[in-house]
DNA sequence: AAAAACATGAATGAATTTTTGCAAATATTT
DNA sequence: AAATATTTGCAAAAATTCATTCATGTTTTT
């Protein structure tokens, strides 16, 4: 952990805005110079805090219509059967993010689907003969809104 | 929809790994010039295919190390009711993301804290005084692995 | 097969951004 | 209060990147 003051937290909000802005410009906002400002930025990169950027695709627009999350109980869960399911959840191309999670379920997915006869077919010949696969949970994305979050 | 070719594809694909790649750089990759690349680029920014990038912040870095997914389900839900409900939700600093689904929920929430304790607080000050709250699941996130997910 | 529409690469200019000194100001430690 | 370390602004260079022009080659249409 690293403790930022509150210049630092500026051009974190600067850049969870937009993060396309640069150094020169994010310091005008903030009234600090550019270089200031750049090596700021380069410290957060160094630490990590900035760990990069990510696309925003528009999945609509590339025939993907169909988002759902799955919640899914393992059957059996040794720890063999934990990395057996991640490695092949892993390789399943309609899955977009695997979180292993304590509470009811044991793992999320997020699975988009060109339609919902493709997410018929990615539910039946995909996820349900993942190995140690148990109870499914399934919640159909309607809408979603990202926000920015806790900085400070 | 948009329909694009394998160049195209691949200029997604290699966005999706990092997203602050050049032109020249994606096309030297692809084996195509700097200025067909940009061409390229610009013609799917323009089709809002590339719709922006976000900021990936480390947040154990920033002090929150407890990731939470909480499904709420509503007790009452009419038009008015959602319409509350995602104004009061949106509001809350620690909600990273607010997801309107359909199924076993409503809404599935991703909630960020420093610790337990400040989970604690959050749920009992912020989420199950939201207006409508009926049940609430809870997932504790372990781990969490991002795919670049089906691009063609 | 000719014509039109389109994408491409090479070259290039403009613009922006990333870096690097260095002296002054600020903050921290001794 | 002196010494040390850190951060800043100014200035300027170095390096990329963006964006356009133009001639050529390719595909599609007529």
């Amino acid at each position: 952990m690293i403790d930022l003051d509150e210049t630092d937290r500026g051009i974190l909000r600067a850049l969870a805005d937009d993060a396309t802005l640069s150094a020169g410009e994010i310091g005008r906002r903030l009234g600090i110079s550019q270089p200031a400002c750049w090596r700021r930025i380069k410290r957060l990169q160094d630490n990590k805090v900035l760990a990069g950027q990510r696309l925003d695709l528009d999945l609509q627009k590339l025939g993907f219509t169909v988002t759902v999350f799955l919640g899914i109980k393992l059957a059996t869960k040794g720890r063999v059967s934990l990395d057996d399911f991640e490695r092949a959840v892993i390789a399943i191309p309609e899955v977009q993010t695997v979180q292993h999670v304590l509470g009811m379920y044991d793992y999320r997915l997020r699975v988009v689907a060109r339609d919902i006869p493709d997410f018929e077919r990615v539910l039946r010949r995909r996820i349900m003969t993942l190995p140690g696969v148990g109870n499914v949970e399934a919640n159909v994305l309607l809408s979603e809104e990202r926000l920015a979050g806790p900085i400070g």
